[in-house]
DNA sequence: GATGAATGAGTGTTCATTCAT
DNA sequence: GATGAATGAACACTCATTCAT
């Protein structure tokens, strides 16, 4: 149905620029549609919510298979493109931060396994230290995410590059602290 | 009183575990109290969350003045410890998260400027990148909150690790990305 | 929608009868409604009131329009009806007591000026005493009022035929107290 | 008690500015006393209520009792001090308005027997019109308050004179409406 | 399929009243 | 007697969800 894809695009602005606490009625309204009709393809309101979380997955697992260059760069360019989306994007941002994979949610886990697989691919081709697992991995783009969302406009990049530096292989790792 | 006490430690627990979206009539049920008690030492909801959060920040800055070694050490000590309070707080997180100092309230402003103190003379010694901002630190430390509280418990640290390094003077800084 | 005239039906009664105190959600139940369907229609207290004091307003203003024989018969006639719908209705008289037009509620303006015109009319015809404002006369009218509504029900008409007297052009006016 | 005069002091000004909806938290903070003790003194709201206004009625009785001169001026002097004492005094205005006599409080019941002896006299003595009752004076008192808190500073006295007109005998007595 | 009116449980807040100190 | 902290019922209002049209 186009009303489908017309309330999935106006929750995902709505749910990016204010966050999940959006009422339904307002989403609707601005859908330009009635509150059923949003009930009608979305039962409940978590599942609209997971919905358009999984619109965002799905589209950021279809980037990772475009890559193909050197394991490494593939690794932290999509890194890149994980955080990059879920900057200026709340419910994106809430959906890295609180359980990825953990939810059960078929994108989080194809997610999930997208970033495992870019991930010891540039781990085996010795471009990411050694001593972070994949799961280490979700929390350290949390981090990025985090830091992104909080940074002035103009000094936009620093948490990726922190967090691109922390996981690098480099003389100093887990020397720290 | 003893009950605005018991009332303070129950919404501390309570928003830490669940997030301010707790009902305060929960809160005043755990607290053994009627819910206009709550409201007698609370006037606002958002006071109480004001208070919960006044209570630790004030804490922390309590802590930025027991400080008194190196400047660098101090500065690096004092973001341990905050991130480490907002581990598993989830008031304290969104807290940092979302806007310090911005918001106008004493004990955040207070907290800011503790920490912009430690943050000068760290930079001025030389110990910190010096083309990173007070404001970006604000930013970096959300971040590894964050990260902290999605790690796994037996990899705790490694957010605080990347922060630290991230900001640590280094040969590497801004060579990235 | 049928239920907007059902909601402020059962809540021109309800405030007729008990005053504005009556809580939303009896309304509600008198009307056979749940308390969000109140809202929906009204989405305040302030606005169920002022519908419901604007609906009778409007009504009167209708009725004068409908007159047209003598100036000063037209004038007391319609503060006769203004008196009278006010009786036994508490919001009315509560609403004409308390600063009739001083609300700024277009209906409440819209009677103003259909007294005043009235009024104008009158008091240049030579019925009404000419030492007396429009200001005046809505004191009066909440005068009548009260006395209407403190009358045992064989005595009514009381109330009015003293404001009449009080108001109408004669020689003792002013010669009092 | 010192302290219960305190209370009724303070109940009567905040009754008489704000009307009976003043929290009685509000009238003990501003008597200097804290809420139990208004409650000592005045075991409910309604008790506290009904004391202003026994105190008031009582002072007007006693009022009613140094008169003394001409049964009609007496009268008309009495309603003018009771109208008077309710100007700018909401509790006194309501209490005048609703129930004078019916509510069985022994100050009303007072209130209303000084009233009807004065009446009384001065119905007899031909000074006041014959065909209004003790009860249909309770009811234009009733309005001549409405009138006179209503009417502009300046313009006090017209709902007293229009009252005072309606019940004295004259010629035009009955012959309108 | 779409609509939007209706539902009703739930939330923050107020305030008369009680009672331990 | 006085205090003021505590109580809890009550109220206005929100919003996810249902369902008649």
């Amino acid at each position: 149905m186009r009303n489908r894809a017309k309330i999935l695009d106006t929750a995902r602005e709505s749910f990016a620029r204010d966050g999940v606490g959006v009422p339904l009625d307002t989403i609707a309204e601005r859908a330009g549609v009635g509150p059923g009709t949003v009930h009608r393809h979305f039962p409940t309101k978590a599942v609209l919510v997971a919905a358009v979380i999984a619109d965002r997955f799905d589209h950021l697992v279809q980037r990772a298979t475009q890559l193909g260059e050197d394991p490494t760069d593939d690794f932290f360019t999509f890194l890149t493109e994980v955080v990059e989306s879920a900057r200026d994007n709340l419910v994106l941002a809430s959906a890295l931060d609180g359980g990825l994979g953990r939810d059960g949610e078929a994108s989080s886990v194809r997610l999930v396994e997208a970033f495992g697989t870019l991930f010891a691919a540039a781990q085996r081709s010795g471009g990411v230290r050694d001593d972070v697992t994949a799961e280490d991995v979700h929390a350290v783009v949390s981090g990025a995410v985090a830091t992104e969302n909080r940074l002035a406009v103009d000094r936009r990049g620093l948490g990726l590059e922190i967090a691109i530096a922390g996981l690098r292989l480099s003389k100093m790792s887990g020397s720290q602290r």
